[in-house]
DNA sequence: ACGAGCAATGTTAACGTTCACACATAGGCG
DNA sequence: CGCCTATGTGTGAACGTTAACATTGCTCGT
């Protein structure tokens, strides 16, 4: 009992307009795709006739003539965070209009979970992923993945096998502790994050770094899990060493919870210690104190993403390695000199 | 220069499996469709077949015979905001796997951009579409879309044309509000959200409603837009006012700010004024002090939404109007009994 | 033992586009 | 003046799958 072509019911074809519109059902399909040799008059009517018969053409039947789906996938891990939700903004907003933007999230990185995930975009036959990948795991992962369909990745590290687009945590650790280092204090203690995350990787060798480069000690690293809970409990573990006067964190949320800490054992911010985040978020402008802390445009980088990809769609394989991009160091109350200078 | 079908290059098509598999390409579709009426062992051959040459079936093919796109759209505001973000997580989980989900954000929820946001969902031919639509003008838009796919709304308020799924904001809100009432208070201020949001209404009405039936005085409601920085301006006017001991805040962020503007005047909570939030967002346990708050479940809601959805895709139209979801009261330190009772 | 009925498979025709041509008609140039 | 090119349009054949119907060979009840 299927329809017959051209009957009442159903929607209108492309036949329908043609037949409206006095023409083959080719020429609305040239005025449809912006083909030249179609005369005004002719493009006027077969577009009247669209309008008027409310025309929408079929997508599967247009994707199975041309083999362009206009369908992109992206993968993503837990979008709760400031960072991956804050990418995804930008990454849809600069998606071409008449492109779909499929999600994908991943509990872990492992080969396993990323092997179905781009599986599963493939069968819908997307032209393109992009991965916020920010985990060690994710490169290794993506090394075994053959895959026909460009693929770009976010903050995938430089060793990535594929394009990427990155932000400069090292960078932006540097600044940070440059800054507090330049404040007074004899070195800077690091509670960064999760060490199978990259931009934790990269964040704590700025950090190293800068620490040797200025002939620092270089206290011993430890590691949260981003969340404020993390930074809480570890910043008890701080707080109740003396010698702690400054503390660059992986995020703010970690700041969050080792502030609470801080003041849960009595010891003033920034009388007694300094804070310094990374990402400012908007909160952080109204934590106790304000929070001083390396800004992220990761909105930027979302975009970026999105263009690398789409280049590479279109075949534009400019060689293009897109600097990383410079966060910024965000002053506010949260940092200070320390009470005393100079002693050992 | 198309390739002749069966030749090396390009994917591997039916065809192809079956001749590998020994039988009819409509067999090797029966196999992939889990049609009865084959054999095991033919299945077995086909299956094979189908790992040895990689094969995978083409989406917009199957789309065009079965009229099926598995696709489905998700117009979302600012999912960069706690509630959106983990709903998105929600529905994402709760979508069968095979089904592919598109996002699309919105800057407005005014008639025009919704209408292009469906639109585009409509070319792309998703199956349905849920609508994260927290704000009234959202309703309006809404009658006047005509739709021939299912469409469900998250939070859509009562009133609205499409089945929606929610919270109960108004219980949580009364909730909050007894709760500060019960501690001795003699009445509660609301700092609450944008007006434009249905959540915030509903919260307030919840808040005043409370207020009426215990014979409190109902103070002026002032608002905010979600944000610390808006908590914060507005809780520095009332900080300024003495009789404020008690605060019911639209969101935890807000409360955030207007923690810090207490702070700021130097009036302490809870000693001079409990705060209570909303949503509980996984940093609140470490506000200063630990906040008190309304905990809604988001990613339930999300994946209520999805079922929903499904249920009238698959044209289940059981009619279960799904009762809201019940936020809990979290109670931490940053509410208590005023300093002293029974001042007027 | 013989047709009814069902399991297992094959054959052909949609599904609604775009692509590769073929075909007119008109203008420019030797 | 006729040929060659460019413009405008139509015709038929893909694209790769599933749906509908046809066909074969069984088992089963009587």
């Amino acid at each position: 009992m299927k329809q017959a072509a051209g009957s009442q019911p159903g929607r209108p074809l492309m036949v329908d307009v043609a037949r409206l519109a006095g023409v083959s059902h080719q020429t609305v399909s040239r005025v449809l795709n912006d083909h030249p040799h179609v005369s005004a008059k002719t493009r006027a009517e077969v577009l009247a006739a669209i309008r008027d018969l409310g025309y929408r053409p079929n997508a599967a039947a247009r994707t199975l003539a041309t083999g362009r789906t206009n369908a992109l996938g992206v993968i993503s891990v837990d979008n709760t965070l400031y960072g991956p939700s804050s990418m995804l903004y930008g990454l849809e907003q600069a998606a071409p209009p008449n492109y779909m933007v499929a999600i994908a999230r991943l509990d872990a990185f492992d080969r396993q979970s990323l092997s179905v995930a781009v599986e599963r975009f493939l069968g819908q036959a997307v032209e393109g992923i992009i991965m916020v990948a920010p985990q060690v795991a994710a490169v290794e992962a993506l090394i075994s993945l053959t895959t026909d369909v460009p693929l770009v990745a976010i903050k995938c590290g430089t060793g990535a096998p594929v394009p990427s687009v990155t932000i400069d945590n090292l960078a932006g650790a540097a600044r940070a502790t440059r800054y507090m280092l330049d404040l007074g204090h004899e070195t800077v203690h690091h509670l960064g994050g999760p060490p199978s995350w990259l931009d934790s990787q990269e964040r704590a060798d700025g950090w190293r770094q800068t620490l040797l480069a200025a002939g620092a000690e270089v206290p011993d690293l430890v590691y949260g899990d981003w969340s404020a809970r993390s930074g809480h409990e570890i910043g008890h573990r701080l707080a109740a060493m003396p010698e702690v006067t400054a503390v660059l964190c992986g995020n703010d949320q970690m700041a969050l919870g080792l502030l609470r800490a801080l003041a849960e054992q009595g010891r003033s911010v920034p009388g007694d210690v300094s804070v310094v985040g990374f990402d400012d978020i908007p909160e952080a402008a109204f934590f106790p104190p304000p929070l001083t802390t390396v800004r992220q445009d990761f909105g930027e980088l979302g975009r970026r993403a999105m263009h690398l990809l789409m280049d590479r769609i279109r075949g534009v394989d400019r060689f293009v390695p897109s600097m990383p991009i410079m966060p910024d160091l965000v002053v506010r109350a949260s940092a200070a000199p320390p009470k005393r200078r100079g002693s050992a």
